[in-house]
DNA sequence: GCCAACTCGTTGCGTGTACAACTATCTTAG
DNA sequence: CTAAGATAGTTGTACACGCAACGAGTTGGC
């Protein structure tokens, strides 16, 4: 899924102009090759899905190493059903676990494991190597900055 | 699926600057947050999802609005059998049509019926609309250029 | 010319995801 | 205090996608 190319047809106005369709068309270009390329590595080089160290990366960033499922399918930009799945998932291979919230007896948290906290440790240097590599190699300093502000404005 | 941040290891080399991990996150939720918007409203106003408009799109650039089954797979970036399910579909629902390639018996062609150049004219401008929305409008002439040169490293 | 190697597109199969409906729990208005 | 509504997470179901294997067709070395 990808392209989404201008159909010239102009109309009155709120039209994207060429450079915006080839900022987006490079846009949607590079985030499939990256994803691609990145998933293909670390699964390669470590076994772990991009979805799987996803997850170990919130979790290991929040502070208690736990979060509430809805919060962490926020983090993941996962549907609840898809981070359920998920979830059952990495609870099968041991890298995280389910607790019951006492204070909300609905709510879950998940929590990193002593092996998922490893398995992220393992997997870490090869993902940010990748990003390196395939991603930031291209762009000097500023560069980086300037184009984390561009993206960045793109909100919610 | 998302986002791969940092997990603080330091290693010898190669490991990404912060500006890049900025920007690699924010390249990432852009990205979540626009397909996903632009996805829903295109289907909403015209009943088309992404990747319907996308395959619609690349034979409407095409040269006889006509392209074989592995050229369209590179160009809207999916997988030969992906590609052939969808297609399967577009067909069915007679935006385009298949022919075989008589130079080539192995080979298809793939191209757009009037009923597919109608649908497209249609929602064009719809899509473009929602490009321009979420996207170009965060941008100066000089940013979108910018933008396009530097994603456009991201190459293969 | 012929067989091996390659290419094109399709199919079987497994997987990952979203949506909607559901259960259990919490919250709030009266 | 209760009933109505909101919220947390799971489950049923459908679907889109990739990978590997396949059948048909083409090409190149000998």
């Amino acid at each position: 899924m990808c392209n989404y190319l201008v159909y010239h047809h102009r109309m009155a106005n709120s039209i994207p102009s060429a450079a915006t369709m080839r900022a987006w068309r490079a846009f949607l270009e590079a985030h499939s090759r990256l994803t691609t390329r990145l998933g293909d590595e670390l699964e390669a080089e470590t076994g772990l899905p991009l979805s799987w160290y996803d997850v170990l990366v919130h979790l290991a960033e929040a502070t208690g190493n736990r979060l509430r499922m809805t919060d962490l399918a926020g983090a993941v930009l996962l549907s609840k059903s898809g981070l359920t799945r998920l979830v059952d998932r990495l609870c099968a291979a041991g890298l995280v676990a389910r607790c019951p919230d006492p204070d909300d007896r609905r709510g879950t948290f998940v929590e990193l494991t002593e092996a998922g906290r490893n398995r992220l440790r393992a997997a870490s240097p090869v993902h940010l190597r990748g990003i390196e590599e395939h991603f930031g190699r291209h762009f000097t300093g500023p560069e980086a900055t300037a184009l984390a502000t561009l993206l960045g404005r793109i909100q919610r």
